[in-house]
DNA sequence: ACCTGATCATCT
DNA sequence: AGATGATCAGGT
């Protein structure tokens, strides 16, 4: 497989984004020399993966950026062919323990989606993986209003989780953010702080987009 | 355990 | 069919 430099602008980075669309998965993973999964079940983020790859990205597993020289974070997105996202998002593990003093401005959800590369997937049951073509990038920051949203439901949960009210969050709360697990499994725990101030185990949360939300951001760009 | 990449499996 | 809670793989 031919080593893929990481770009240096995001004119760069948008050019490479634009050749690769209209490519199916398999002919994209055939251009890298790498093996086409039958599917995704022992192997969720291949799709992710290999578009790091094929774009220049760095290795997906260390926390920053996936293109770092340029602050820019890729995001792959299976959409339906009514243009809905199959999939929620995922933005970032949610802090449960010492999160007193933590404000919207120096989250990490907003620094994770301050330059996000989305990159949408054909997403259908009756087409195989290799089959499943790569759509046109878009380069997204949060509009004034958007960032409002996430902003308000953001604060809104990290208020409920220093009440030590985690339990109570379920998927169903939040406008454009969901919370839900986030770990290895339902046995996985983490130390998050308890209703009367004691610190016990739970189970890991990850922050996630909810379709809504990114259906708007995405549909808005190609309408 | 927690970060990266996400989708799967099941229920409504 | 959409949404929620559970899960897979690999690196740090």
């Amino acid at each position: 497989m031919k080593k893929i430099t990481p770009p240096k602008t995001e004119e760069e980075l948008l050019v490479r984004a634009w050749n690769i669309a209209g490519l199916s998965l398999g002919e994209l993973a055939s251009q890298l020399e790498l093996p086409t999964p039958q599917n995704l079940l022992r192997n969720k983020g291949w799709i992710g993966e290999t578009l790091e790859k094929a774009l220049g990205a760095t290795a997906s597993s260390k926390p920053e950026p996936d293109f770092q020289l340029i602050g820019v974070e890729l995001k792959t997105i299976p959409i339906r062919k009514n243009r809905q996202p199959k999939e929620t998002t995922h933005v970032c593990t949610v802090p449960i323990i010492n999160t007193t003093g933590m404000l919207w401005e120096n989250s990490l959800v907003k620094e994770k989606l301050n330059r996000v590369l989305w990159i949408p997937i054909e997403f259908d049951e009756n087409i195989t993986l290799e089959n499943r073509k790569i759509g046109a990038p878009l380069l997204w920051s949060p509009s004034p209003s958007e960032e409002a949203m996430l902003k308000t439901d953001w604060e809104e949960f990290m208020e409920l989780i220093g009440q030590g009210e985690l339990e109570q969050i379920t998927a169903h709360l939040g406008e454009v953010i969901q919370i839900r697990p986030k770990g290895a499994n339902s046995h996985a725990l983490s130390e998050t702080i308890g209703k009367n101030g004691e610190v016990v185990r739970s189970l890991p949360r990850g922050f996630y987009l909810r379709t809504s939300f990114t259906a708007t951001l995405i549909n808005q760009h190609y309408l």
